[in-house]
RNA sequence: GGGCUGGUAGCUCAGCUUGGAUAGAGUGCUGGACUUCUAAUCCAGUGGUCAAGGGAUCGAAGCCCUUCCGGCCCGCCA
């Protein structure tokens, strides 16, 4: 609580007021002001003005007399505004004062929404049979900061990776590597996932068309992965595994860690499909279809104008949405768990244990991913399917909000981009696809980040060393991509473009990590330790003012980045921040004053400002350098 | 054809969930500020029929309806 405990005053008093005229029931608004109109205003007048059918200037002149009468704590003054809105000012000096302390706190920025409620966000998701490009990144970047986040609002949460690792994207590659002639190492060292998805995926995919005996090669290829016996599954495993592996290293540079790995074939192999199929027959979600066009098959019926989905075939085999009805029931617990859990081969660099899925029995304490809610990201070209499982979930536990599908909107190459890469578009943007070789990796994007800012790093400090700029460059390349992906909101489209996504100036990761480094340099220069035992009425400057109350305002942006599922939230109030300090830095000495206790104070401004902004950065899955 | 979704400054986007003040940033362009705590910065200027039309309201960028334009989805593929 901080700038939110001023909040709460004035609704409380309002409600007093309120009740003292005998009104209730009104849903007033009480917020942080526009720039210029007092630190909170409240809508109230507009509101009590439709119930007593008056102007509400002139209710918004009764209530702030009646509100200057009131007991206040927090606030100095109350105006009414000629537009009827009642205008509040804070009393800095005390305000002041619990800011400062409680950004001091490592909890500062927590938020109770969850009651330490389970919950489990499932990301990433990626066929093993490619490296990831830029695309995937914004499901990876937005699914780890959504879990950031939540953490923050007290949810316990589970982060799952599910690893399609038996579709027929899987079939393509072992197509190559069994029929086309790929060798199975690499060449040049290339890393393998990206000689799987550059070369062999790309140029087998090529090859269908030419020769259509392969298309029932594939088909073979794929039936025996399901079954998982064969030596062509074996194989297709060793493969997939070590893509997975290069794939979770590019996650892992960029901050991302996950609690459990699952495995479709593993799912497809559990049988836990059976156990679904019948209870959808029990529950009749499903029908069986005696005639029409699918006759033979088991089918969803569509909701309003929808198409009936087919869930099993008339040849009696699943279909894909079902195959992902029963790991959504598993990630509820609403089957019995047919897995063991192991560790995965290498340790996170967090630290953090990354378990996997296995059925083959071992003597490991079994492990537990469920949650009492789920959120799903992927993106919205899948709604409809998704909107099919949202609805049999929460039919199976007769409960709504269990299931969320957390869509966005694609990425997509702008038409500069894609000219790069072969392809003319009329100057019109273009959809990314793997089959061909139309996309921009992950990894090569960080590359081309790296280099450009160990440059910008070099020439500033002549000084430093390789191993320092290097490590200063990655947290700055991390955080351009990252801030990159979640700026925005979900439903607006990406437009990557190479030579935009190296801007490193405006409303950028950068920008708001120099402030931090900013911030870093005074404290480090004033060689004074920051402290809050300082002399709070010394601070009253619009700049100083202006700072604390951005910082003030931490937890009511993850409150509400976490009942929204909004990360463009955080990255937000990042900049929010960032601005102010910088506007602030501009204005305003901190060292050298020649006054000591005027330096102590406003030293604790910049060390607040710094605690508060690396909280915040933390949740965007950014670290801010101290030099840069 | 049906469904979902976007349209706000030259460009990229906030604001819309919960209607109310002067519609905000970044970028671009123009000009200014580094012997000073790092100029990846700051300050000022420029730039808007909030896609169009209608409706309900004292009041609409926001709510309802219609239309236009863009994107995506609509297989016994995954």
């Amino acid at each position: 609580m901080s700038f939110k405990l001023l909040i709460d005053e004035i609704d409380n008093n309002i409600h007093k007021i309120l009740d003292d005229l005998s009104v209730s029931d009104i849903l007033f608004s009480v917020e942080p002001a526009k720039p210029g109109f007092g630190d909170v205003s409240s809508n109230v007048s507009f509101l009590l003005g439709k119930h007593f059918k008056k102007n509400p200037k002139e209710i918004a002149d009764m209530l702030s007399e009646k509100y200057n009468q009131l007991q206040s704590t927090l606030v100095s003054n109350v105006e009414s505004h000629p537009s009827g809105y009642l205008n509040f000012f804070a009393n800095w000096e005390k305000l002041n004062q619990l800011i400062l302390s409680e950004s001091n706190l490592d909890y500062y920025g927590s938020v109770d929404l969850g009651k330490n409620s389970i919950i489990v966000v499932e990301h990433t998701s990626v066929n093993p049979n490619k490296a990831l490009h830029i695309g995937h990144i914004r499901n990876i970047v937005l699914g780890d900061t959504i879990s950031r986040i939540l953490k923050k609002a007290n949810y316990k949460v589970n982060v799952l990776n599910y690893v399609d690792d038996s579709g027929l994207q899987v079939a393509d590659i072992i197509v190559g590597f069994r029929h086309l002639g790929f060798a199975q190492d690499p060449p040049n060292e290339k890393k393998f996932d990206h000689y799987c998805g550059d070369d062999i995926y790309v140029k087998t995919t090529e090859k269908y068309e030419q020769d259509p005996s392969l298309e029932n090669i594939r088909k073979n290829i794929l039936k025996e992965l399901e079954d998982g016996t064969s030596e062509i599954a074996q194989f297709a495993d060793k493969i997939t595994r070590r893509v997975l592996e290069n794939q979770i290293e590019t996650c892992w540079n960029l901050g991302v860690y996950y609690d459990c790995l699952n495995f479709e074939s593993q799912i497809i192999r559990s049988g836990l499909w059976n156990q679904i199929f019948e209870k959808l027959k029990e529950m009749n979600l499903i029908e069986f279809e005696n005639n029409g066009k699918n006759i033979g098959c088991w089918v969803i019926r569509g909701e309003n104008n929808d198409e009936d989905k087919v869930l099993v075939r008339s040849n009696g085999t699943a279909t894909y949405i079902a195959k992902d009805i029963p790991y959504a029931a598993w990630k509820l617990g609403l089957v019995n768990d047919p897995f063991n859990y192991e560790k995965y081969d290498k340790l996170q660099p967090d630290n953090h244990i990354l378990w996997q899925t296995t059925l083959v029995p071992n003597n490991n304490f079994k492990q537990n991913f469920i949650g009492e809610k789920v959120i799903t990201v992927i993106d919205s070209r899948q709604d409809r399917l998704q909107k099919i499982i949202t609805t049999i979930m929460s039919k199976f536990k007769s409960k709504q909000d269990v299931y969320i599908h957390l869509g966005y909107e694609s990425v997509t190459l702008s038409a500069d981009t894609a000219k790069t890469l072969g392809l003319n578009t009329d100057g019109k943007q273009a959809q990314m696809s793997g089959r061909k070789g139309l996309y921009v990796n992950a990894d090569s994007v960080y590359d081309l980040l790296k280099n450009k800012t160990t440059d910008e790093i070099r020439r500033r400090h002549p000084e430093m060393s390789d191993f320092e700029i290097k490590q200063i460059a990655h947290h700055i390349s991390v955080g351009t991509l990252r801030y990159e992906m979640i700026k925005q909101d979900l439903d607006k489209m990406i437009t990557f473009d190479l030579t935009k996504s190296l801007s490193l100036d405006g409303d950028t990761a950068p920008y708001i990590q120099y402030a931090f480094a900013r911030a870093s340099r005074i404290i480090e220069k004033s060689t004074r330790i920051p402290s809050i035992d300082i002399d709070f009425s010394l601070l009253n400057d619009q700049f100083e003012i202006n700072l604390i109350k951005t910082i003030g305002l931490f937890d009511m942006h993850v409150m509400d980045a976490a009942k929204n599922l909004s990360p463009k939230v955080i990255a937000r109030y990042c900049h929010d921040l960032a601005v102010s300090f910088n506007s602030f830095y501009e204005h305003v000495k901190v060292i050298d004053l020649g006054n000591e206790k005027l330096e102590n104070s406003r030293l604790c401004i910049v060390n607040s400002f710094k605690l508060t902004l690396e909280k915040a950065l933390e949740l965007l899955g950014i670290t801010a350098p101290d030099k840069m």
